[in-house]
DNA sequence: GACGATCTGGCAAACGTTCGCATCGTCCGG
DNA sequence: CCGGACGATGCGAACGTTTGCCAGATCGTC
């Protein structure tokens, strides 16, 4: 293994002046700095991690918490986050809370100690998993406390759009398939569609759920969808759209000749569906690069020093899932 | 920062016998180990990751590089590697190498020197990353490479099973999809077929590709699927199944009715398909459960230590996708 | 009752890095 | 030409843990 200590012997410095020259090398003359660089290069020296980590307490590295990787959505927003994470030359552990609330807090108590900051995904469990990282810098993403950094998408931006688009397309009655009771995102969502509503006036709106944020939830709306007599729905994302898709057909209703459907994350489900699904889409990637610049953006630079809470734009992806009312439905 | 110094302080010990009581339980007498672990717990002591690494060289840590965390094959497979991990008392730093050869060299050489042993899913260039590891313990995944453990699914007995199925339905002319050219999952696949085809006699098989593992794929595999009069076909992966599907719906052609549909892995777009597609599941959360047991199993467990190589089942799920071809294909 | 085997626990030296402080040389203003 | 200031580099002490080695204690056996 080598260490400090060859490449200082082979620049010809002490091992102060090496470790300067490779951590901040603008504390270093020119010429020895060079020196040091091409020794370093040369021995193949690589840093021996654990022993900067224990001196200088800082890891060099970011960790991401997330309810489920298996979800294309989280593994999206890993992944951006990951990509972002390389670029800036920090680490970055990514961790699997299992959408459990007890795994998720005991992620973060032991992801704390040993990173310079972390990325709190859709938290499950936010005021207990908050407590557990003693004071460590965190973003929460997909989600907002008071007093916390966030990145967020413009859910209301989101729902106005979606409710602009239906109108238009002239449906008066508009159901909404709620997610979890508790989750932040859901919150967001409702009070962006009744805002919309209140907003747009000539759009009546019908809210059902808390269903299950999965497929199964998604066959569990559909027939209240039926009954409440909308010509269109929301719903809380693509996975419940595909199942209300699903049962709908077993139902004998056709997408979206009796029943238009907007979805919401633009999972990749949705291009696949058929009709393909008119959803909303959020760049899940830019969650997560702007979750880690928010962690690694240093004071040094400052001007672009990012503002509190970062709100990424919606976008409504108009597929095949939505279409007018069938005339009889109008009034 | 509780220290083992105030562990000891606390229990009365010196600081050597609380590590090793921490450690390694049973060098300590009982009584004495116990009055520690009750300080540890009571004082809230957390053992400094850094320290222990530096000075005992191993981090308790295993590193999972996958080509992209947003295929739900990869996703899937860091799921299970992680709850295994977690179950083993591990950690588990999961990379993503976005498909490229050199991040994922890249990735490798990061990690390896801060981990016990790395799992190494897909490899893209698997000799240039062995390289990397400098001799560090390696478990691949869906590869194989001789004198390496791996991982891996048993496709031709998946192969096997989807030709007997589709003779079974009355299919005689078969063909198949093929993934990436140097994949080395496609490869098995495709022996696999060959050696079924061989086996059965009386299956006719038509090879295609290679073609690239999306859904863009099975678009581009269409049309040569239908010129090929085969009467089912067999896809690298599921995604390839859902762009074949869809072109072919473009075409006018009906699945099954026209023409049957076998996809591989069973990622959970396969169920979500109209019509569901029968496919090949691997359990992959297995797969990754299996490669992190090959890292941590210690020599001191003999008797179940792991062989060589770990070859798990595949298992052909039925679904609406395969039905006997129309009487007039046949001969 | 003594001797050896066995076990328990303490001492102190690492592991490789960072950083406060000291030192030395150099440059500039008076 | 001198004093002060500043920039560049070296010295050495941490950081918190593990572990080889050793000393003392305990026990069984002759």
């Amino acid at each position: 293994m080598v260490t400090v200590h060859d490449v200082a012997r082979a620049a010809g410095v002490s091992i102060s002046t090496v470790s300067r020259a490779l951590t901040d090398p603008q504390r270093v003359a020119a010429p020895t700095r060079d020196r040091v660089t091409a020794a370093a290069r040369e021995l193949g020296y690589r840093p021996n991690r654990a022993a900067s980590v224990l001196r200088a307490g800082r890891s060099g590295a970011l960790g991401l918490v997330v309810p489920d990787l298996a979800n294309p959505y989280f593994a999206a927003i890993a992944k951006g986050a990951q990509a972002q994470a390389r670029e800036r030359g920090v680490g970055l552990f990514v961790v699997d809370s299992d959408e459990d609330p007890e795994l998720e807090t005991e992620a973060v108590s032991g992801l704390a100690p040993q990173t310079d900051g972390i990325i709190l995904c859709s938290p499950r469990a936010v005021e207990r998993t908050v407590e557990a990282l003693e004071g460590r810098p965190v973003v929460l993403v997909n989600h907002h406390v008071d007093g916390l950094p966030s990145v967020v998408a413009d859910h209301e931006a989101g729902m106005l759009r979606a409710l602009e688009h239906l109108r238009a397309l002239g449906h008066a009655k508009v159901a909404y398939v709620g997610g979890p009771a508790r989750s932040w995102s859901d919150g967001r969502r409702r009070a962006g569609l009744r805002a919309a509503a209140d907003r747009l006036g000539d759009v009546e709106l019908v809210e059902l759920g808390p269903h299950r944020p999965q497929v199964a939830g998604g066959h569990a709306a559909a027939d209240l969808v039926v009954a409440s007599r909308a010509t269109a729905v929301v719903t809380f994302n693509d996975l419940v759209a595909v199942g209300l898709v699903e049962r709908l057909r077993v139902r004998g209703l056709d997408v979206p000749g009796d029943l238009s459907v907007v979805g919401c994350d633009d999972a990749y489900v949705a291009e696949l569906l058929a009709p393909p699904l008119t959803t909303l889409r959020t760049d899940l990637r830019d969650s997560g690069r702007a979750a880690v610049d928010r962690l690694v953006a240093r004071p040094g630079k400052d001007g672009d020093a990012p503002r509190d809470d970062v709100t990424l734009p919606v976008e409504l992806v108009v597929r095949g899932s939505t279409a007018p009312p069938r005339p009889a439905d109008r009034p």
